[in-house]
DNA sequence: TTCAAGAATTGAACGCGTTCAATTCAATTG
DNA sequence: CAATTGAATTGAACGCGTTCAATTCTTGAA
């Protein structure tokens, strides 16, 4: 096997991949067939599986080059305040995501199965999450403005998990064209530009903390093992 | 048919039923076979769609079960702060769901697919949603201490999205006896004391109406039809 | 040119959730 | 006591995602 063999496996893998993204935005997750993904891809069934693990694996190879494309915007945010920053990574991230809704729910409905290797909070995905916290802790370093009192880890995990609130409703959202999770990324920027002022009032910042030092351990992915108790 | 026969077709409808949150809460949602459900009720396959209109079916009506409960729960906590009744109200139901979290992780599952009738912010569940924000209406008009400043219907349609937030990490949190949940249930208490403080700030009330009349409309199901625009 | 080796590709098969025409059963009616 | 009616019950069948032994194709070495 040479060059033009990988091209050719490479470029097969590329038509199985484009047909399943079509068909989900055609038909849906649930209604788009492995069947009909290969054949549009003008290729057996099998070998769809030989290229991909699984159905829900097209729709994570997609999540994955959505997740590079997060990672990479982030780092390119304009330098200003954290909500203005918040607001531009949020809203840019859905822009990538509205065309492949339909796919994305297939992903996040297999994401709580437990056991499936794509659960959203399970140990495979990790690293995934962990990727996500180092982005947002880009996006809250490169402000000026958060407060001395709040760390910028502990922001950061706290936008995380705004983050995959988010994304859970806007997949879920009925509003046409989703314009309530649009209204919902203003009110988070509106809410974030406060942070200032929030912070000066007693036990905010201990809140703060108090929140991130639960949900951390668990979006990172540690002592999440059960103990065995004597 | 008289009333024997009523109360056999009952009793076979209560034995699948039986059986399958057995096989739900023994080896999960998904590992649990129909087939298998059938076979520990002793019927076969096809009566077991007779009595339940699919496997969501079994799991759905697990989740009205309760529903129930938790309506008739909310109208019996005592007396007293908010914060006490609140969290009152999501302790007794975490409790009363703990055996069966691995049949309603199957449902939640399920209630992400678009189309399906057991969708979570689906048309066909906005009846279950709006019980869910009166029973929690319940709740705040129970309390004295809920500040002037904030509507008691406001209040309860965000402690109904947190309700829902808080279930939905429930059934993923991977702490050992889910203790991060009982945890954040502790933090949601404590910020809840403070609500009339937090209401005398500038902005504050003002945030509370904007995020309700976001989230309300969507959780009690109005207005989720996309029009025609000219 | 021949050949072995490994990648690319196939399609039959499995168990799953679900459907449905057919059958059995029990109770009311004439 | 039949006859009838409708519910209770069955099991074969369908299409699905997934698996895998078998086959074809490609390529570098002899």
């Amino acid at each position: 096997m040479r060059r033009g063999a990988i091209q050719k496996s490479e470029a097969t893998r590329e038509r199985i991949y484009a047909s399943a993204l079509e068909l989900f935005a055609e038909k849906g997750f649930a209604a788009a067939t492995m069947r009909e993904i290969a054949g549009r891809a003008g290729c057996s069934l099998g070998l769809a599986y030989h290229y991909f693990p699984s159905k829900d694996g097209i729709a994570l190879a997609l999540y994955e080059r959505l997740l590079d494309e997060f990672v990479a915007a982030a780092a390119e945010i304009s330098p200003g305040p954290v909500a203005a920053r918040w607001s531009a990574a949020m809203s840019a991230d859905l822009a990538r995501m509205a065309p492949h809704r339909a796919a994305l729910v297939g992903l996040i409905s297999a994401g709580l199965a437990p056991g499936s290797p794509t659960q959203v909070l399970g140990a495979e995905a990790a690293p995934i999450r962990r990727r996500m916290i180092a982005a947002f802790t880009a996006v809250v370093s490169g402000a000026r403005d958060v407060p001395r009192a709040i760390a910028a880890g502990d922001l950061a995990v706290l936008l995380y998990a705004l983050h995959l609130l988010i994304i859970f409703f806007w997949l879920q959202d009925p509003s046409p064209g989703q314009r309530t999770t649009v209204a919902l990324v203003d009110f988070g920027r509106e809410n974030l530009r406060r942070l200032g002022l929030a912070a000066r009032l007693p036990g905010f910042a201990g809140a703060v903390r108090r929140l991130a030092s639960l949900l951390g351990p668990v979006l990172a992915g540690e002592a999440t093992s059960v103990e065995s108790q004597p």
